[in-house]
DNA sequence: GTCTATAGTGCGATAGAC
DNA sequence: GTCTATCGCACTATAGAC
C-alpha cells in the first residue's frame, strides 16, 4: 500500500486551474485545492511558497530559452540581435497545442491583480536574467537592460497577440512582426 | 481638546517608512505603525487598502503628469516624440531636493519582492494609461502599447542612476540619455 | 469597533524509500 | 540508520465581514 502517490505538485498544479476557473482565485482556498487531491494545506505549502505560486512553475524553463537564445547567436551580435535569438528560442515554448491552455490560464491571472503582480516580478526577474546574459557578452550595463526590458515588452505583446480570439499566427512570426514595430517605432518618420 | 489630529493618512506614511528601515518591512505589523502615530491597526486598513500600500500613495500624480505630458506634444507628434514629452513631464516629479527621500523608499522596495510586485503593478497600470493616451490620438494599438511601454522602461532606467550614489545630473538630463540609448539600440550598427 | 476566515510559519511526529 | 514526503497542531498577521 503506497502512503502517497506520486506527482503530488503536478496534480496540485492541476487542480488548482480547474478550481479557480470554477469558482474564482479568491474564493478557491489553498486547503480546498489540496483537499481536492487528497493532501492536506501544509502540503501545498510545501511545494509552494505562497498561493499564487502554483500557477507560476515552469518559469524557469522560459528563462533557460531566453538564455539559450542569446547564447546562439553569432559573435558580433548587436544587443537587437541577441534579443531577437531570445525570442526566438523562447517561441518554441509556445507550440499551437499550447494556445488553449495558455489562454486559460492567462484569463485566470488577467481576473486578479495579486496575481498580474507575480507574473510582473516572474517578468521582471526574467528581463534581468537577459541583462545579464547580455552584459556577459559585452554589452555595457544600460543598453543591456534597455535590450533586455525591450526584449520582454516585445514578448509579451506577442503573448497576448497569441491568445487573442480568432489568431493563427505562430508565436514567432508574431514576435517578428512586434520587433519590427519597435524597430519601425524608435526609427522616427524620417 | 482634538480628538484626532489630522493628516493621518501622511503621519502613517512617513512612520511606515521610518518602521520599515528600523525593523524591516516583514517585522514591522500594520499595528506597529498605526500604534506608532496613535491610531489603531483598523483605522490603518481604512486608509490604505492593504499594509504595501502606505508605500505607494500619491503614484496618482505621476500618472497625471505623464498624461499631461502627452497632451502637451505638437498634434504632428510621433509615438516617440509623445512618449519623449510625457516623460519630460514626469521628470518634474522627481527634483534634487527628492532623490534622497525617493532612495530611502526604493532601498525597501528593493529588499522586499512583495513590495516589487506592488511597484511593478502600479508601473504596469502607468504604461496601460499612457497606451491609451496615445491610442486617443490615434497610434494603433500594438505600436501605442509598444511605445508606453518603452516609456516606463526608459522612465525605470533614469530612475534607477538617478539615485544611485554619485549621481549629480537631473532626473530630465538622464532620462534622454537613456532615451538616447534606446534609439540607438534599435538603430542598430548601420 | 469587534469578530472571523485565510494565508502562511514553526516544529514535532510518522511512514515509507534507500 | 538517513532522507524525504506527509500530516497535525498551534500560532501570527492580514484583511474582510458584520
Amino acid at each position: 500500500m503506497v502512503r502517497w502517490e506520486p506527482g503530488a505538485r503536478e496534480r496540485l498544479q492541476a487542480a488548482a486551474i480547474d478550481l479557480f476557473l470554477g469558482r474564482g482565485y479568491e474564493k478557491t482556498t489553498a486547503a480546498d485545492i489540496a483537499q481536492s487531491v487528497g493532501l492536506t494545506e501544509r502540503t501545498f505549502f510545501r511545494h509552494f511558497a505562497d498561493k499564487r505560486e502554483v500557477l507560476f512553475d515552469g518559469q524557469e524553463l522560459l528563462e533557460q530559452a531566453f538564455l539559450k537564445g542569446v547564447a546562439a547567436a553569432r559573435p558580433d551580435a548587436t544587443p537587437l540581435e541577441l534579443v531577437a535569438s531570445a525570442l526566438a528560442a523562447a517561441a518554441e515554448f509556445f507550440p499551437a497545442e499550447r494556445r488553449v491552455y495558455s489562454s486559460r490560464r492567462q484569463a485566470i491571472i488577467t481576473a486578479n491583480p495579486a496575481l498580474q503582480e507575480r507574473e510582473l516580478l516572474k517578468l521582471a526577474g526574467l528581463a534581468t536574467s537577459v541583462a545579464t546574459a547580455l552584459r556577459a557578452r559585452g554589452v555595457p550595463e544600460s543598453p543591456a537592460r534597455l535590450a533586455a526590458e525591450s526584449g520582454v515588452t516585445v514578448f509579451g505583446v506577442a503573448f497576448r497577440k497569441w491568445i487573442a480570439e480568432g489568431e493563427e499566427r505562430s508565436f514567432l512570426d508574431l514576435e517578428r512582426e512586434v520587433l519590427g514595430e519597435l524597430v519601425a517605432m524608435t526609427a522616427g518618420p524620417h
